[in-house]
DNA sequence: CAAATTAGCTTAATCGATTTATTTTTATAT
DNA sequence: ATATAAAAATAAATCGATTAAGCTAATTTG
């Protein structure tokens, strides 16, 4: 009851495992081979259940159909809704995931690159911490497809699909502004990746164009939720003024949200808020939360298709394509939205 | 600049590549290869940052140090979690993680597992749609490791890590009970997975016990959120006299609490509430709802323990273990949560 | 001191495919 | 009938490791 190889196919039938591979790589006409045999081989494989044995097959040609996929943490549901996404489609391509969590820990990170590798994954899909510049750099030098997300590496010359990160939160801070918000939060994850930045940029200028003052809070990243949520509590209450607060990322906002529960701050009453990304929890938060929605469909897509046409220009050299798409700002709980002093 | 094998680094050293796997992995003692040897072959290896190819040793040994993971959907935030913390311990046994999500397509999973087996992966973790039964067995009669976790298949014999489903909402309705509800319903995704149909004998169970007649409702699965809450809200604007709900799932929760915004439906004032699986949505949602908390770590916990010895023990036959975890039943939103006429 | 061990390495087979180079068979032209 | 070209199939090398079996020189044993 052993697996059977191409060597049983090719003895069985008696011909040479050399035709067997011919045929099953839909090589037959090239090599002429007869028509007769093209359909005895591939109905008795087909009779057997026989299938090539891929570690042979990637070892021998270096191909090995497995893209691998590195978010920051794929219980982050931002993340979890790509991962589920780009699997879809990779599979509908004949490709399997392998995929890890990054934890934004560089050393890590270049750990799992080099595991990546050490499994001959044929693309990369990367959300990249800083710090991985050479290692992606030696990717791409040695001829493999690298698509990044959610965020880029600026002096690593590669494709990436990302959102206008600066503009989404300048223009929610902006719809804060125009609702009469005159103190206005910033409240983010500590992080000087390109999207944070921009988004923190955002808020600035936005501020910055009614001359008022940015009041911002950078939070260190905890695994324990506790170690968010305790600055977090006392950054509002030292600035008992703010009365409205943009969000850099969802995990934040959710656990905006637990600190304002605690410390019995009502949304919107007390203070406005409006988060990146749009969730369940935002949705059905009473009055629900006005949020920027990252297109998630749109983003799973492009990544695919980009690195997909990669894999398939062998070549390589295609120009790099950035691709930033639009985030669009669901506003809610306009009842009480506008403020009235 | 191409990658290093052991035959350059063989050559190098002026060695055979059969004394350079030995010590690589570590049986020169066994081997009785010289200490100066050994050494001279360690620091180069080194210092060239020689790392073995993959598929060649996976080739040779049959082990792909590869862990096949089947989720009903990783975007789902119960697997996202559990699919999360089991990546984590498997990194640190060495073992890498291909995952997928079955979609409960029982058509869609066995060409999964067949996808698995093509690639060799060492050991399974299935949430097992129904009708994989014959697969699965085939897996275990060809030796290879399999645990299920979140349901089982009864007509299999294998290792699985679940929680106690009927008690959980068992006690949950007879919680409901307790607080004076007297039309307790349970909408739920049609199935007959073990799990839910445990879920569904627990309610039933606890509505008999104080001579309640049951009020279910089963939802048929949809990708599309709106073909879920279009049915569940005929199904409560029919029955008005329900004054509480169990939900089956996270999933049918959150949307029941959308059904509920959009019908004005207070909870718990007009409707008391318990969801399985305790998320920020419902930790956050006002008043909060009370909730059946999985303990999501211990679950996975037990997985990779089960796993990993099956694993590590070759023969094989090691007595499966069934593990039962207990349940958390999260009350929150107390202050209303006395039913008054 | 010859025979038997043992220490220290190497040769060659193997895993299961793909692919290049080559041979055998058949058909066509001269 | 024979040389030549085309068609059909195969032998053998290769990918990069592991490992069983084998060889040589040094050491031990009787």
């Amino acid at each position: 009851m052993k697996k059977l190889s191409i060597v049983d196919i090719a003895n069985e039938l008696k011909v040479s495992k050399t035709t067997v591979s011919f045929i099953l790589n839909g090589r037959a006409k090239e090599k002429r081979i007869g028509e007769d045999l093209v359909e005895r081989v591939t109905k008795y494989v087909e009779e057997v259940g026989y299938k090539p044995n891929s570690l042979a097959k990637s070892l021998r040609t270096g191909k090995s159909n497995t893209i691998g996929l590195m978010v920051e943490d794929i219980s982050n549901p931002f993340f979890a809704s790509i991962a589920r996404l780009i699997e879809d489609r990779a599979y509908k391509n004949g490709y399997k995931i392998i995929y890890c969590s990054t934890d934004n820990d560089t050393q890590k990170t270049r750990e799992l690159i080099s595991m990546f590798r050490d499994r001959h994954v044929d693309g990369y899909i990367i959300a990249p911490p800083e710090g991985i510049e050479d290692d992606v750099e030696q990717l791409l030098k040695d001829g493999l497809p690298v698509v990044m997300f959610d965020r880029h590496l600026p002096k690593v010359n590669t494709d990436y699909v990302e959102i206008d990160n600066l503009f989404s939160t300048y223009n929610a801070t902006r719809h804060l502004i125009q609702q009469g918000y005159k103190n206005i939060g910033f409240v983010t994850f500590a992080s000087s990746q390109t999207q944070m930045l921009a988004r923190m940029q955002g808020y600035k200028d936005a501020l910055k164009e009614s001359r008022f003052a940015p009041v911002v809070k950078e939070i260190v990243f905890n695994q324990d939720e506790e170690m968010i949520i305790k600055p977090m509590m006392a950054f509002f209450k030292k600035h008992q003024d703010l009365d409205a607060v943009v969000f850099g990322t969802n995990h934040v906002g959710t656990c905006g949200l637990k600190v304002f529960n605690t410390l019995g701050i009502k949304v919107p009453g007390d203070m406005a808020v409006i988060s990146f990304d749009d969730y369940d929890v935002f949705k059905l938060y009473s009055p629900p939360v006005t949020a920027i929605a990252q297109p998630v469909e749109e983003i799973a897509d492009n990544v695919i298709t980009v690195l997909l046409k990669k894999l398939n220009t062998k070549g390589g050299s295609t120009a790099s394509h950035s691709i930033i798409l639009k985030t669009n700002l669901q506003i809610r709980g306009s009842s009480s939205g506008l403020k009235i002093d």
